[in-house]
DNA sequence: ATGTTC
């Protein structure tokens, strides 16, 4: 296949290699060696390991690429569009009731409302998937209702519109099947192999993503609806960051194509990057002008332990009970077992130090730090 | 991550 360049041609130089995390955020080495495979890529010129760096399969989680004259939707990954939306909920910290919203919150299963109106009403085309338009899906996905912990910087705070003492409404969700479905017919035919630049193939796959990331983006203000629905609430969405994606970039005047797999923008403004389900989140402004980080932040706390350990240590020391409540007295709506161990707190690094490793990067500044008041994973489903 | 086992 001519199109294709695949990793076993490793004939090309080396790209720059750069982590980006303290002794204290410990890496796995496999989640390294990842790395360095997809910077031997043809064409690569950067491969950045944020703070949260995993290992992925194949591909490492929470990095970023730069390449010239291909693009490689497999450090894509399977969810393009993936990604966090925060919104301002028109209601007081003190209205809250997290266990009466905890009992009665139910996302699963297609929106009754009209879903091809509504991703009408944000310009994007049916996809095919809109049963899924505006369920949250699986992994570490969720949408979380919280409090502010603390503001540190009031003047960028204000600026966005929000207020200390109101909820913010947290959803991590991506373009559920539709990502998939676009992965799958690349893999297909070129496996790990990349896509020359400006040919058919590319164009056609960029058209995909780039339906994929917009359907993503009205997928998480669908889940915010629903959740705001399900509350008694209406809000207003502050941010939307895209943390799996592909784009065009100029370096030096030359083409570039910027490849983020877990990892958030750090030039477009403000973005939060969440904790685990029983931490804060942070949400911080990005400085400096991005270039040693590939214009690219850590995305989350970032995976300690695969699902499969998480499992077998936490099932040995908690009940599935005590981990619907957190650290905060937050609720957990997640009644698939398997996945309450997985996602449970100490199956993640903590959130300080990955923030803290960019802080003293020298690439955020923290605005605010928000607590978990209520998060809403999966309900069982009714057969 | 996944209309996750077509």
């Amino acid at each position: 296949m001519s199109t294709a360049a695949t990793p076993s041609s490793s004939s090309a130089p080396t790209a720059h290699v750069r982590v980006i995390a303290s002794p204290q955020s410990w890496v796995e080495g496999e989640a390294v060696r990842q790395l360095e495979a997809m910077a031997r890529l043809p064409g690569m010129r950067m491969a950045v390991g944020l703070p949260d760096l995993h290992p992925g399969k194949g591909a490492p989680v929470g990095a970023a690429f730069t390449s010239e004259g291909f693009l490689y939707p497999y450090l894509v990954g399977n969810d393009i569009g993936c990604g966090m939306g925060l919104f301002d909920v028109d209601l007081p910290v003190r209205k809250a009731k997290p266990e009466r919203w905890a009992s009665k919150l139910d996302l699963e299963g297609p929106w009754s409302g009209d879903a091809d109106g509504f991703l009408a009403e944000h310009d994007v085309k049916p996809a095919g998937f809109e049963a899924a338009l505006g369920t949250v899906g699986g992994g570490n996905h969720f949408a979380e209702v919280q409090r502010v912990d603390a503001v540190h910087d009031v003047a960028v705070f204000a600026a966005l519109g929000l207020a200390a003492d109101r909820l913010l409404l947290l959803v991590h969700s991506g373009s559920r099947g539709l990502g998939e479905a676009i992965l799958r017919a690349h893999v297909d035919r070129h496996a790990a192999g990349g896509l020359v630049e400006d040919s058919a193939e590319a164009r056609t796959y960029l058209t995909r993503h780039d339906h994929a990331v917009a359907w993503g983006r009205a997928n998480r203000a669908l889940v915010a609806r629903r959740m705001l629905d399900g509350i008694g609430a209406v809000g207003r969405r502050v941010l939307d960051v895209c943390h799996n994606s592909v784009t065009p970039l100029k370096v030096d005047g030359r083409k570039q194509w910027l490849h983020r797999k877990g990892a958030a923008p750090h030039d477009e403004g403000p973005v939060v990057i969440p904790g685990s389900r029983g931490a804060l989140s942070y949400l911080v402004m990005p400085v400096g002008d991005g270039t040693g980080s590939a214009h690219s932040l850590a995305h989350g706390a970032g995976r300690k332990w695969t699902r499969t350990a998480a499992r077998e240590r936490i099932r040995e020391r908690f009940t599935a009970e005590s981990l619907t409540r957190t650290s905060f007295k937050s609720h957990v709506v997640c009644e698939n077992k398997d996945l309450l161990f997985e996602e449970a707190p100490p199956a993640y690094k903590p959130i300080d130090r990955v923030v803290t490793d960019l802080v003293e990067a020298g690439l955020v500044r923290v605005v605010a730090t928000l607590a978990p008041v209520l998060t809403y994973k999966t309900r069982a489903k009714v057969e």
